[in-house]
RNA sequence: GCCCGGGUGGCGGAAUUGGUAGACGCAGGGGACUUAAAAUCCCCUGGGGUCAAUCCCCGUGCGGGUUCGACUCCCGCCCCGGGCACCA
């Protein structure tokens, strides 16, 4: 017998070849089986893998290749999100072209990923810098644009000075760039946007299709981000002039406690207001509009506001109203305006506190009377109204109805509905993006590129010497001809976020070759996406914009699906010493280094057994260790057997097993159903952790087999080629080598994923735990099964009970059959 | 402030339709093998008490409660992570 060492770096070589000569992983639609598309979040190619990479797609191939085991016909894509800042930010520092470096980085990472032995079906390998995939970009955008779902319009943006270009709201992150973490200003420009706001409703309402099938907290932070809020909308007459300023309330029942009214220092109206003002109200709104937007949205940000001379008034009271600037009003949020009741609302009862404005009660609680002189906040809460003319007297909540009910019958108000949500901003003003593809004509204005002119290419000859985007300083691509009239034109030069790209790819990879659109009928048999994975920093941005683009496509007629992903699992990150790896603290581990020393199954097989997928992974060095000892063991344990083994096929007759053969058999079924259920529920640690016991349990029953019994042997084989199986989704090439060690043929992927017998797992003797007053005061082994008064008996005549009970007496004999007798004594 | 997670040995983590707390791995200690080391194999390892035990007490962030029995359920707190937040 020969005993060779493991040696995962010649093992996983040789699998990962004859994989790819066999094209193991290619697939084809094919009705004859139920259909499974397994997609992990596709990597930006920003030069190497790193461990968050290889956690994900780790746990996405054990979800492909389990799934392609239970006879699903599996799709299980990769490709690249290839366009974005870094490859441009390497351009001005270094020289290379933006295409060059991306194209280098993608060949490097596909080779690191190809070493991982992931199950990717490559031939539908796609990259978004291609024009042949961005064209169907642009031809979706111009049928946006066709039906006002894309629009250009001037507005006050968020701009990030370090990447030189516009952002998203989603892209702020506590108003910083969420790329570079640098400080966020606002500008007025004119930008292009995708009408998102339009699908507010529908992104809600789609998220209650999702329950139970993604994250709690992801459903939860898309709804905090659409932010919908029901209230009113009512009309405040301004004194002396034939206008109305408009507020949106959620509390129309606190209506007439108004003793002011607040209006964004961005508002119009304040515009028309400052005119007849002096030079000092004039000065002070303008600083207020210069407060940087950032600071602005601080709580602790001080409340500031201007009196501008004017006042309104109340429509339910006739009361005269002052109208304030007030630096705390968003303009973008509601209409921009606020009706000022600072006896029910905390920050309007600071504003008037601090300018002397007049509080009125009008909700009065239960228990006590507030007195506005005495009052040292505002109450929020319910009550009943008062000082409310007709509606004095009604509970609160009921109020609001009845109020909007009455300002809808004399029509100075009504019921509404608001959202946080606004429209996406796509514009960059950057050159490695795909163009938006308009022209603008002195004569026609903005005209859309014809379909049969697409798509714009990006120009490759450009100057990359930064500060600004390169393409406008391109002449042959700007300076163009009208496709309407054929005069002189000048072409768009602002290019796409690249989270739109990545809002549709999914679509993409069912027909990667399509060219007679952005996909095919393929899509058809594909989609949805039964199991998406990707982190969870993703929550609000490309996870909102990819349904937002789902609901779009299939508006458009491209689809019939509403939600593109079916299910959701978001991993956590992969932390060492308690951080995230970062260049910065110097901690990172690259995975080449760990493949190199450990090999790709151990690598992998660590980062599904050091913690669940939903949480935080401590990566441990010595923890990676432990795994690559458990393979060398399982390894030197199947090799010393094997060719003992190797032929021994056929039925096992279980009468002729010996007791050791006989406990191997129930422990291999046990196996089976505990790594089967485990994976169901994403619970690859504790599957791997049932392994790990198993190997030890092999070890130890090892001289209670006989080798001279071939039903013995035969349940040795059996067992061999079940870890093979089993293994397999989480250490293929350790699994695929075993296979054929044992004198089989293929690859475990396309074997059958083994199924068990529950009654040959059922273990026949059990341990019956002796509880007396609930402390555990004994264990017996009994057979499994006795009728329950018979384990009653058992627990309260074991010597140990009797003599601990002796003399008390037992008021209550709890059995859970098979399992535990609690003995409650007085 | 509001909304989600989470708090279990020296560490990563097991165990919840309420039923042996600490599986598995790491680290640590002891032993075997070896001239020696590495590798491997075996044993021990939550805290405390007792000469010792197959014994007793304590123990899942804290304080109460429900229950024969609580890491698990309920009430009130504390701490950590994340999201939202002057949103009218």
């Amino acid at each position: 017998m020969k005993e060779l060492g493991y040696n995962p770096h010649d093992i996983e070589l040789k699998w990962q070849k004859r994989w790819e000569e066999s094209k193991l992983f290619e697939v084809k639609e094919d009705n004859s089986k139920p259909k499974f598309y397994c997609l992990e979040m596709f990597p930006y190619p920003s030069g190497r893998i790193h461990m968050g990479h290889v956690r994900n797609y780790s746990i996405g191939d054990v979800v492909a290749r389990y799934k392609r085991m239970k006879g699903y016909n599996v799709l299980h894509p990769m490709g690249w999100d290839a366009f974005g800042l870094p490859a441009e930010n390497a351009a001005i520092k270094h020289g290379v072209h933006p295409a060059h470096w991306t194209y280098e980085n993608i060949d490097f990472m596909k080779k690191q990923l190809k070493r991982l032995g992931f199950s990717y079906d490559w031939s539908r390998e796609i990259s978004t810098c291609e024009p042949e995939y961005y064209k169907w970009e642009q031809k979706i955008f111009i049928e946006m644009l066709n039906r006002g779902l894309a629009y250009k319009k001037k507005a006050p943006v968020n701009w990030c000075e370090s990447c030189s270009t516009v952002l998203a709201d989603e892209q702020v992150v506590g108003g910083k760039c969420w790329r570079c973490g640098s400080e966020v200003e606002v500008k007025e420009l004119e930008q292009w946007f995708l009408k998102i706001t339009d699908y507010a409703d529908a992104l809600l309402e789609g998220l209650e299709k999702l329950r139970g099938k993604w994250p709690d907290r992801v459903l939860v932070m898309q709804e905090n981000w659409i932010g919908k809020s029901y209230g009113a909308e009512i009309e405040f007459p301004i004194e002396g002039l034939d206008r109305k300023i408009k507020v949106f309330t959620t509390r129309p029942d606190t209506v007439y406690g108004v003793t002011f009214m607040s209006l964004a220092p961005e508002h119009p109206l304040v515009d028309e207001f400052l005119k007849g003002c002096d030079e000092k109200t004039k000065r002070e709104v303008e600083r207020l509009r210069k407060q940087p937007k950032s600071a602005r949205l601080l709580e602790s940000f001080e409340k500031e506001g201007v009196f501008i001379g004017k006042y309104c008034i109340n429509p339910f009271t006739g009361d005269r109203v002052p109208i304030f600037a007030a630096n705390f009003v968003i303009f973008e949020y509601g209409t921009g305006a606020v009706m000022g009741v600072p006896a029910h609302d905390q920050r309007d009862f600071e504003f008037a506190r601090k300018y002397g404005l007049p509080i009125k009660v009008v909700v009065m609680p239960k228990d006590r009377e507030l007195k506005p002189e005495e009052m040292e906040e505002a109450h929020e809460g319910e009550g009943y109204l008062v000082n409310s003319g007709p509606f004095d007297g009604m509970y609160n909540e009921d109020a609001k109805k009845a109020i909007i009910k009455y300002m809808e019958e004399r029509g100075f108000g009504r019921g509404t509905v608001s959202y946080k949500l606004r429209d996406w901003l796509i514009s960059r003003q950057r050159y490695w993006g795909a163009p938006i593809p308009v022209v603008y004509c002195d004569k026609c204005g903005i005209v859309p590129v014809p379909f049969e002119e697409l798509p714009v290419v990006l120009p490759k000859d450009v100057p990359f010497i930064g500060g600004g985007n390169p393409l406008e300083k391109v002449r042959e691509f700007v300076e163009t001809k009208c496709p309407k009239c054929r005069g002189d034109a000048r072409r768009e030069t602002d290019t796409m976020d690249t989270f739109v790209e990545s809002s549709w790819y999914f679509f993409r990879f069912c027909s990667p070759d399509c060219n007679t659109g952005p996909f095919d009928e393929r899509a058809k048999y594909w989609m949805p996406v039964d199991q998406y994975i990707g982190g969870i920093e993703h929550a609000v941005l490309h996870l909102l914009y990819s349904r937002f683009y789902t609901m779009v496509l299939k508006d458009l007629g491209y689809t019939d699906i509403e939600e593109p992903f079916e299910a959701l699992l978001t991993q956590g990150m992969v932390i060492k010493d308690g951080a995230k790896m970062s260049k910065s603290l110097g901690n990172i581990v690259d995975p080449d280094d760990m493949v190199g020393k450990y090999g790709a199954d151990t690598v992998r097989l660590f980062l599904l057994f050091a913690a669940p997928p939903e949480r935080d992974l401590d990566w441990s060095d010595h923890g990676i260790e432990g795994c690559y000892r458990f393979l060398n063991r399982l390894w030197r344990y199947i090799f010393m057997h094997v060719d003992d083994v190797k032929d021994e096929r056929g039925n096992i007759d279980i009468g002729a097993l010996s007791n050791g053969g006989r406990e191997l058999l129930k422990k291999t079924h046990q196996l089976i159903k505990k790594v089967t259920n485990d994976i169901e529920k994403f619970r690859f640690n504790t599957a791997i952790a049932f392994i790990m016991e198993y190997l030890n349990f092999l070890y130890d029953i090892d001289n209670s087999i006989d080798w001279n019994n071939s039903n013995d042997r035969k349940v040795v084989r059996f067992a061999i080629e079940k870890i093979a199986l089993l293994i397999s989704p989480f250490a293929p090439h350790f699994a695929d080598e075993v296979w054929e060690k044992l004198g089989n043929t293929g690859f475990t992927l396309e074997q059958e994923w083994p199924t068990y017998d529950e009654e040959l797992a059922r273990e026949e003797m059990i341990t019956l735990i002796i509880q007396i007053n609930g402390k555990v005061r004994a264990k017996v082994d009994i057979p499994f099964g006795l009728p329950e008064e018979e384990q009653k008996r058992i627990a309260l005549y074991n010597d140990r009970v009797k003599s601990l009970i002796e003399g008390k007496k037992v008021t209550k004999v709890i059995l859970v059959p098979n399992k535990l007798v609690n003995i409650v004594v007085a």
